[in-house]
DNA sequence: TTGTAATATGAATGAGTGTTCATATGAATA
DNA sequence: TATTCATATGAACACTCATTCATATTACAA
């Protein structure tokens, strides 16, 4: 069995993708970098609740962000998180 | 970006494992199965509360039980839920 | 500088949930 | 059958957390 600080670590990352809206949000700039506007239009919450949500994902280090012009844009911070979130998401389609 | 349904199957799958106590009890049964008494011997939570988080579980069938004599023994119900987990807990351990 | 578009912050609320306690169920042994 | 061991169930509580509203910040354009 994993210790105590693996299994605190391991979930929290599976706590923050255990939300919907969090992870829709992952899964929309999962292929490429996206804007809070438009990961807002993507969700049917408000931009306030993306802003609050990005600020928790990039706390984790699950997301990162880079300002361009007006915009920032937000993208994975990680590739291992991708290849989780696409297991998961072949595992439930299948 | 994948569909309403993908998203909530799979946040659901995440939810389950975003708990540590139940990560915990994964993290158990990983290698092979055990009794809920072995399960509670390796938590710091009640007999009660890993029966209840088992049920939970086992309803998403990320586990399956099956009795033997007065003891019943949970294991892992799918393998590819095994390679989710296995793949956070190396990703933090880097 | 003024205005505007894009994003972030803080407080408040309401819903959800993990845990325990007490007890019930079920199976096996004597 | 009576008893004991193993597990499950239900109610209650405390606590977390996702969301919204209102407002603040930041950067660019005119």
């Amino acid at each position: 069995m994993e210790n105590k600080q693996v299994i605190f670590d391991a979930s929290s990352i599976f706590k923050a993708l255990g939300d919907e809206t969090r992870l829709q949000i992952m899964s929309v700039i999962k292929e490429s970098p996206k804007t809070v506007s438009e990961i807002t239009k993507n969700t049917r919450v408000s931009q306030s609740c993306v802003s609050h949500q990005l600020t928790f994902l990039k706390e984790l280090r699950l997301v990162k962000s880079e300002r361009k012009g007006r915009c920032i844009y937000y993208s994975f911070d990680d590739d291992h998180i991708k290849g989780i979130i696409e297991k998961a998401f072949a595992h439930v389609m299948e």
